[in-house]
DNA sequence: TCTGGGGTCCTAGGACCC
DNA sequence: TCTGGGGTCCTAGGACCC
């Protein structure tokens, strides 16, 4: 069997984990600078307001209907997920981490013992241990799980266990709510006459291939109750690591670009060390806005792309290849949005590319100072050491005006109890 | 006027997910 | 005026090869 776990309005149910003030409350969580709704509580649905809403439009209404927003707080939010995955561990070793927020798990009870039961046990030891209220559905395939989750978290209990003949919960469930069709492919479904989960799950295999792809086809197979979708191998490498953000304000000068991309080539590289993987080279990005005078211009994309001489994880040796090449895409007067690095043709440390060149001594020495500058700033909290090339006040900062402290994650913002 | 066939690799774009 | 960020997979089409 195949359960999926996942916690209900998972980022409002962390903020609410440190304030219990949030209880009952119309609370949402706004997406990077403040931008828009991104997970909003039970009683913040209630009022209609949709998931992406831009925060400008909600400002008329925090005070009318007594809105909580909070800026979002990854670091908090990414440690209560691992604290949630640390739990299913203990129930069972075969746990898949699909996002921050929910995890496959598969096993197989020995029989006899219910799988409505075990729901309910790992639901109230995650509420019990880690705090945050969670959806367990249950079923034969990944995509069936999901919809057993889907349904779980409209029952009071939490836990769906899928039955084996699924004809009447398929039946009843529009083709739109499945796992892999999206905006784009649900109209097109509909037009062909598969409107509901069921007629999709019977529809024939070779139609789907040919109309569409054999991602759908497969979509269907696992609707009829075959699992075909792929164990992710946790071990498996990423194909590309990025890293970008808009700015908390338009940026116009140079300096301020270029410490802009120094710290998310810093963000990026960390997260490339923590898979021990190195980059061949990185893609860097910029967003900008039009402009009006003296005349009208659109706004869009610029970047450019550096291939390094040999794979490399180490912040400062990427931020050296870089630098000299934004003064050739700089233009002086305009206004940029948003800027992005990221790092394609990765490979594993040790499977590295001999290069009959390279310097061992250095290299080592380069792995050992990064080793231990993620240690610090794993322990002491993010930005307790830097490059100073990222720049010290970050004019360029994104907005976040409604920020939760990061209790777990930091020392010198941790909860005190008076 | 008539102008092959088959294969690989790469990239851009589209679709999906959370 | 102000609407996020980080991924994956698939396909079509172009470039190139013999």
């Amino acid at each position: 069997m195949i359960g999926l776990i996942d916690g209900n309005n998972f980022y409002v149910s962390c903020e609410r984990i440190f304030n219990l003030t949030l209880e009952n409350r119309p609370v949402a969580v706004l997406s990077n600078n403040d931008g828009c709704v991104i997970s909003r509580s039970n009683e913040f649905k209630a009022l209609n307001i949709p998931m992406g809403t831009p925060y400008f439009q909600l400002k008329p209404l925090l005070g009318k209907y007594g809105l909580i927003l909070k800026s979002s707080n990854y670091e908090l939010y990414g440690d209560i997920s691992r604290r949630m995955i640390a739990v299913l561990n203990e129930f069972t070793p075969d746990v898949e981490q699909y996002s921050i927020d929910e995890a496959f798990i598969h096993l197989k009870l020995a029989a006899g013992a219910g799988y409505f039961e075990y729901g309910q046990q790992i639901r109230h030891t995650i509420l019990k241990w880690v705090g945050i209220p969670c959806g367990v559905g249950f079923a034969r395939s990944k995509t069936l799980a999901k919809i057993a989750n889907h349904i779980a978290k409209k029952q009071p209990c939490g836990v769906f266990v899928m039955p084996d003949n699924s004809r009447a919960v398929l039946d009843n469930l529009p083709v739109s709510e499945v796992w892999g069709v999206g905006r784009r492919l649900a109209p097109k479904l509909e037009t062909l006459g598969l409107r509901s989960a069921w007629q999709l799950a019977s529809a024939d295999e070779t139609f789907l291939r040919k109309k569409f792809n054999v991602t759908l086809a497969k979509t269907a197979r696992e609707l009829r109750g075959e699992s075909v979708i792929e164990h992710e191998d946790p071990a498996e490498l990423s194909q590309s690591i990025s890293c970008s953000r808009s700015f908390g304000r338009p940026v116009v000068d140079l300096s301020d670009l270029a410490e802009a991309v120094a710290h998310y080539i810093s963000r990026a590289a960390v997260k490339l060390r923590k898979k021990g993987q190195r980059a061949s080279g990185v893609n860097v990005y910029f967003q900008y806005y039009p402009e009006y005078e003296p005349v009208k211009r659109e706004g869009g994309f610029t970047g450019f792309t550096v291939t390094f001489e040999r794979p490399t994880s180490a912040t400062a040796e990427i931020i050296m290849a870089v630098s000299p090449k934004l003064k050739g895409i700089f233009i002086d007067g305009r206004r940029y949005k948003k800027a992005g690095v990221v790092f394609f043709g990765l490979e594993s440390g040790n499977k590295r590319q001999m290069d009959l060149f390279a310097d061992k001594i250095r290299d080592a020495k380069a792995d050992r100072l990064a080793q231990a500058v993620d240690q610090i700033n794993r322990r002491y909290g993010q930005g307790t050491l830097f490059n100073l090339a990222e720049g010290i006040t970050k004019p360029w900062a994104m907005k976040r005006d409604l920020l939760t402290p990061c209790y777990t994650t930091n020392w010198e913002q941790i909860l005190k109890v008076m």
